[in-house]
DNA sequence: GATGAATGAGTCTTCATTCAT
DNA sequence: GATGAATGAAGACTCATTCAT
C-alpha cells in the first residue's frame, strides 16, 4: 500500500522553489531597504542581493512598490503577532500591570527589526497604500479600548475611544523615540516605568 | 531743504527682484514637496511651479538638498516663533493652565503648514542635516524642563529630564496624529482637554 | 560516442551579445571622439552612434572618462604591438638601418588611427590618468636606450638617457607633424630619410 | 595759453577705460584658463575674476571662443616678439652658435607663461581656429630657412625647406617636453647643449 | 520559468548667452 | 555703457521595467 502523503497540502517541488525564491527576495529587500534607504534600494540591487535575476524578481512582484508593500505587510504581521499574543495575557491583568505589559510589548514588538521599521515608517508613506504600519496602531487601539470597556469602573476616563487612542498614541510615540532616536533609553528601567506611569495616571483619572 | 528719501530701507530694484525670485522658489518648493513628496519633487518641476527657469533656481540654491533645507529652516523658524511667544506667557501659569497652553500652542504651531510639516518630518531625515525639525522638540523639551524646575515642589516627578521628554513627546505625538491623520480631532474640545489631562496627571504624580 | 562539441571556446549567446555591444560602443566612441572632440562627444551621442541605448553604455562603462580611457588603452595597445614587433627586428640592425626602421615603424604605428591619436594626445591629458599615450614614449625610450647600451662604442653620445629621449622625442615629433598636419610628407621618401639622418648624425656624434 | 596736449594720440577717458577693462578681462581669462582648464573656465568665473560684470565681458567679446582666441593671439604675439628679436641677432652667427641661440630662445619664449601655453596647446585646438600657436612654428621655420639660405655652403643639407622644418620641429618638440613635462631639464645645461648638437650635426650633414 | 542585456524617460546640474533695468 | 538676474539647451548619469534567448 502506498504510503499516505505526509501532508495534505504537500506543495509541488516547483511551488516550494517559488516560495524559497519569494522569501529570498523579500529578505533581500528588507536588507537593502535598511542599508540603502528606499531611494537607493534599486530593484537590480535587490535582485542581486537575493541571488536571483532581475527578471525573476519581476516574475513574482509586478513593481518595486508591490515589493516594498509585501515587505511592509510581512513586517507588520510579525509585529502584530507579538502584540496579540501578549494582549491576551494582559487582558486579565489589573491596570498597572497591564500598562507595564503594554509598554513592554510595544517596545519588544518594535525590536523585531527596528531599522526596517524606521525605513518603513519614515520613507514609505509616500508610496501610497501604507496603512500597513497604521494597522498596528488600529489594532492596538481596539485591544486597549476593549480592555478599558471591561474595567470601566476601575478607570477614571469616560470617553473610552479617546482614552484608548491617547494611551496607545503616547506609548507608540515614546517607543518610536526610544527605538529610533534614543536607544540608550531602552536599557533604562526608569523609562518603561515612567511611560507606564504616564498612561496609568491618565487612565486612573 | 533736500527732500527726505521716501523710504529709509529702500531696496535696490535688483535686490527686490532677487528676493521675489527666492520667495517664489521657496514657496513653490513647499507646494511641490507637499503635492509630490520629496522624491517626485524634481528641481525642474519646482522651477516650473515657481515660474522661474531651472537656471534661476540653481542661481540661488546650489542643490536640491540645499533648497529643501532652506524650506525646512523657514518652516521651523515659523513654528518656533509661535512656540517661544507662547512659552513666555505659559511660564508663569499654574500647571494645569500651562499644560493646556502647551497643547494648544503645539497644535497651533503645527497648523502653520501641516502637510509640509508631514513631508519634512517623514521624508527629510534621509537628506542628512535635518536637525531642523528636531530643533522644535529640543527647544520644547528645554522650555518644559525649566518650567518644571521652577515648580519642583508642585510636581510629583523626580527625573525632570525624562518628565520633560515624555510630556513633550506625548504632546507632539498626539498633535501629529491629530494634524496629520485625524483632523476632526482638532475641532473636538475634548481632545485638547484630554491631552492636557494626560500630561497634567503624569506630572502631578 | 558523444559528439565532440563543435567549438571549444564556444561563448554563450549572451556573452557574445555583450561583447558585440561593448565593441560597438568602443568603436562609436572612437568615431565620435574624432569627429567631435572630447568635449562635444557626449555620451548620448556616442550611444546613438553605437546604436545602443544610453543605458547600455552605462551598463558597461561607469563614466565618460572610463569609456574614453578604455578607448585610449585599446589604441595604445594596438600601437605598442606594432612597435614591439619591429623593435625586436631592429635590435640587431646597425645604427643607420635601425634608425630608418625606427622612423618607419613610428610612422606606421601612428597610421593605425591618426585622427584618434591626435584627439587622445591633445585633449585627454586633462582627463587625468592618461599615461596611456605616454606609455608609448616611455616604452620607445626604453627600447632605444637599451639598443644604445648594446652599441655603446658605435655611438658618439655619452649620456644615453638623454640621447634616447632626444632620439625618440624628435622622431615622435616629426611623426606627429607628418601624420597630423602634413600628410603629404608621408609619401615623400625624403622625409623618412631625413628624419633618420637627423638622429643618426646626432647619435654618431 | 592752453597747454598743448602732451600726447598726440591722447585717448579719450572712455577709450582708456575700455582698454583697461579689456586688459583686465584678458588677464583674468589667462589666469582662469590656467587654473581651471578650458572646460571649467566659465565666462561667469572669468568676469568675476576680472572684476567686471558678465554683461561687460560680452560687450567686448562676442563669445567665449572669441575671448580665448584673443588670449591666444596675445600670448603668441608675446612669444613671437622674443623670437624675432633674437632671430635678428642669430642671423649673423655661425651655425653652432646660432643653433644654441635658437634652442635657448625657444625655451625662453616658452617660459613667458608655460602653464597658459600648455592649456592653449593642449585644449584649444578643438575650438577650431587655432593657427595661433602654429604661427610660431611657421615663423620660426621661415626664419631658419632664410638663415640656411644665407649659409648654403656651410651646411650639408640640400632640401632647405625640409631641413628648416626638421630643425624647428625637433627644437620645438624638445622644448615642449622640457617645459610641459620635464621642467627639471630646463636647468640642466646638458639639455640645451644636446638639443643644439642634435640640429647642428644634422645640418652640418 | 529563469536570465540578464537592453531600454529610455527622467534626474540633477552647468554655463554660454541675453536683456531689462 | 554697465549690471547681473534670468534663461534654457544640453550634459552625465540612474533605475524601474521589458523581452529575446
Amino acid at each position: 500500500m502506498p504510503k499516505k502523503p505526509v501532508t495534505r497540502a504537500r506543495k509541488s517541488a516547483t511551488q516550494e522553489r517559488s516560495k524559497a525564491t519569494v522569501d529570498a527576495i523579500l529578505a533581500a529587500t528588507a536588507r537593502v531597504l535598511v542599508k540603502e534607504g528606499y531611494d537607493h534600494a534599486s530593484t537590480n540591487k535587490i535582485a542581486e542581493a537575493a541571488g536571483v535575476s532581475i527578471g525573476s524578481l519581476y516574475q513574482y512582484f509586478p513593481s518595486k512598490e508591490a515589493l516594498v508593500a509585501a515587505v511592509g505587510e510581512r513586517h507588520v504581521d510579525g509585529m502584530l503577532e507579538i502584540l496579540r499574543t501578549s494582549a491576551v495575557r494582559a487582558a486579565s491583568m489589573p491596570l498597572e500591570e497591564a500598562a507595564r505589559a503594554l509598554v513592554g510589548v510595544m517596545i519588544e514588538a518594535h525590536r523585531v527589526d527596528p531599522k526596517l521599521h524606521k525605513v518603513l515608517v519614515e520613507q514609505i508613506p509616500r508610496v501610497g497604500n501604507m496603512e500597513h504600519v497604521n494597522r498596528i496602531d488600529d489594532e492596538a487601539v481596539a485591544l486597549v479600548r476593549s480592555y478599558l470597556e471591561n474595567r470601566k469602573d476601575e478607570v477614571g476616563v469616560t470617553n473610552l475611544d479617546m482614552a484608548a487612542l491617547l494611551a496607545v498614541g503616547a506609548v507608540e510615540a515614546m517607543t518610536h523615540i526610544a527605538v529610533l532616536r534614543r536607544p540608550e533609553l531602552l536599557s533604562d528601567p526608569t523609562f518603561v516605568e515612567e511611560v507606564a506611569n504616564l498612561i496609568v495616571r491618565y487612565l486612573r483619572g
